[in-house]
RNA sequence: GGUUGCGUAGCUCAGCUGGAUAGAGCAUCUGCCUUCUAAGCAGACGGUCGCAGGUUCGAAUCCUGCCGCAAUCACCA
């Protein structure tokens, strides 16, 4: 039982009998670490409803909440605070109560209805870099996030395994390939994407071939030789060429399986999949009934628009006026597919860029107006880019932080800074890599997560990332210390301990424990991950403050030692519990 | 130019559904390993919450205007 719904109905009550006034809303909040106290009262909205002096009004509460609140053992008034504190027999018991729960703070699914969240979907031309980083944590820390929350959840991503740039890497290869395949040096992703590159700097040449001979640049720009040809190899692959279409196929097999190996490392998964191959035809149908519903409308051309502009936005393309269809329409169309398939979605998360703000809001009003229930409960979980000091990460240009390699150079560092440290004795070689991998991953996890989604992230390679103070290793290695504790408690810890008391210490973490379930709650109602990781920090901030403050194993009493172990334990397991909600592993030892 | 988002300590970030003297980490400086892992703990230093108005008992938080940064405003994806 919460103590904020037992104490708001008493301070209702209490109202009631002092001042015969019957109020709906009761405004608590922390007490500050300065006063004493463990929650507090904010006296001042109640003076709409009750005339008076805001400290005689909580002096009269507070002796009632002393009175008539077993929970309550002591309070105190500070101008318009006041202050109560709770005893901690409230606390013990709310200890045992979710000491056995294996997964507290989860809500098990028990809806019907299921959210869709799409994340990754990258494009197959080119590998993934930081950008795509900062995605797939985001999409799959929100959907596991959503899942604790109580929500059924498919994972998903789109692949854009089609159209003109898949095109440039394919003929690229075609003329500079040289037949070359993936090996162990070189991944396919990686592959594909020197070919991309290699179209760009062939392409690039050309348009200057041109500008030197007296070519207009925009013209060039348009017209060079590599572009036509580009242009007409997609041409073939929609009319299903075997040539072209064969080479797709193989290039993209490479692609995927480099993309599954980064996937595996990120350790990031999907329950479904769309290819844009299959999805972009789709919506053309849609948009014939929207035009009879009267939601779009067609120009003289015989182009399809929609007309937002009474929703402060523009009139919008939907259809070309040679029937062909664009972005927005294959969207439309996907978004309408995916409940066909999966007819218990009640609503999507599309993790995609900031960039797309406008394009999400444009769709989500189409599905809107088309009248689709599902489209009431869609939302864009727009993030801020990552930028480097230079500026903008460019593929084509080849100034990106690659993910394969940030993920290497990661786990480098952490076997650096553990070697260092040298407490690792007895692990074999297999084990200490894993750990690495793990801290590693933690590191980077957590500095990505730990930021508000909408804020941009400036990535200093330079500046390597901290294993100290707010990061995943910290948070770590404050699992690892109670593991080791655990380890060491060779008595029997299972039964109910006889404390009475408790140490302000111990206070202090059961009250963190306590948020863990609201936390996720919120978490979810955000779509925000960084909820979590900051709660988390509190956690073991406070966690580390108690284990250097307070013996555990060497407790004079018996009950103590008992009961701290078993605190101690819960707090892994909360820590565990969050840290899985941000895709991040916990190790036993480091 | 229109729209949207961001602007908090030297740096990286919390706090933003209005509440007490604005919190952490990094960096700098002091202490603490014969005691459960010092990737830690305890403390010091550091802020006109971009600027100016407004709303109210109370504003970093809400509203308006301005400044700065970013994105977007394609019959590109």
């Amino acid at each position: 039982m919460n103590i904020q719904n037992i104490l708001s109905s008493k301070v209702k009550e209490a109202v009631k009998n002092i001042f015969e006034i019957d109020i709906d809303v009761v405004e608590f909040q922390p007490t500050r670490k300065d006063f004493e106290g463990d929650i507090t009262l904010v006296v001042f909205p109640l003076l709409k409803h009750i005339k008076g002096n805001p400290v005689q009004i909580g002096q009269k509460l507070g002796a009632y909440l002393e009175e008539h609140v077993s929970e309550v053992s002591r309070f105190n008034v500070v101008s318009g605070f006041l202050n109560l504190v709770i005893d901690d027999s409230f606390y013990i018991d709310l200890f045992y109560e979710i000491n056995n729960q294996t997964d507290f703070g989860y809500v098990t699914n028990t809806a019907n209805e299921a959210i869709m969240v799409e994340y990754s979907s990258p494009n197959t031309n080119k590998p993934l870099h930081l950008g795509h980083i900062r995605n797939n944590l985001l999409g799959y820390s929100v959907a596991e996030i959503l899942k604790a929350s109580g929500k059924k959840v498919y994972k998903t991503q789109i692949i854009n395994d089609r159209g003109i740039h898949i095109c440039k890497s394919m003929l690229a290869y075609l003329k500079f390939g040289n037949g070359e395949v993936p090996s162990a040096e070189l991944k396919g992703d990686k592959l594909a994407g020197n070919y991309y590159v290699a179209f760009d700097k062939a392409y690039k040449a050309e348009i200057e071939e041109m500008v030197a001979n007296g070519v207009d640049r925009k013209v060039a720009e348009k017209e060079a030789p590599l572009l036509l040809e580009a242009q007409e190899m997609l041409r073939k692959w929609e009319a299903g060429d075997d040539e072209v279409v064969a080479l797709w196929k193989k290039m993209n097999a490479w692609v995927y399986e480099g993309f599954n190996e980064t996937y595996k490392n990120l350790g990031v998964d999907f329950d479904t999949l769309y290819y844009e191959s299959d999805t972009y035809l789709l919506g053309k149908d849609v948009i014939a009934s929207g035009l009879e519903k009267g939601v779009f409308y067609k120009k003289e051309d015989g182009s399809v628009w929609c007309d937002l502009s009474e929703d402060g936005l523009d009139e919008k393309l939907v259809l070309r006026a040679d029937g062909t269809a664009v972005y927005m329409t294959q969207d439309i169309g996907t978004a309408i597919q995916r409940v066909k398939d999966y007819p218990d979605i009640s609503g999507m998360v599309y993790t995609v860029g900031n960039e797309q703000d406008y394009h999400f809001k444009v769709l989500f009003l189409i599905l809107q107006k088309l009248g689709y229930s599902w489209a009431a409960h869609l939302y864009h979980l727009s993030y801020g880019m990552v930028d480097l000091p230079s500026g903008k990460m460019k593929s084509r240009e080849g100034t990106v932080v690659d993910a394969d390699d940030l993920m290497l150079e990661m786990a480098n560092t952490a076997e650096e800074i553990s070697e260092e440290l040298g407490k690792l004795e007895g692990l074999t070689e297999n084990a200490k890599k894993e750990l690495y991998k793990t801290i590693g991953m933690g590191a980077l996890k957590y500095y990505i997560l730990k930021v508000d989604p909408k804020k941009r992230i400036l990535f200093d390679p330079k500046e390597s990332i901290d294993f100290q103070g707010n990061t995943g290793p910290f948070i770590q290695y404050t699992y690892a210390r109670i593991q080791s504790i655990l380890r060491k408690a060779d008595f029997d810890f299972s039964q109910q301990a006889t404390v009475t008391t408790l140490h302000e210490k111990e206070k202090e973490l059961l009250k963190q424990i306590q948020l863990f379930p609201e936390t996720i709650q919120n978490a979810a109602d955000n779509f925000s991950p960084a909820v979590i990781a900051n709660y988390t920090y509190d956690l073991v901030k406070e966690f580390n403050s108690f284990y250097q403050n307070v013996s555990i194993l060497g407790s004079d009493k018996e009950s103590d030692k008992i009961f701290r172990v078993q605190l101690s334990k819960k707090v892994g397991e909360v820590i565990a519990s969050s840290f899985r909600l941000l895709g991040i592993n916990v190790p036993e030892r480091m």
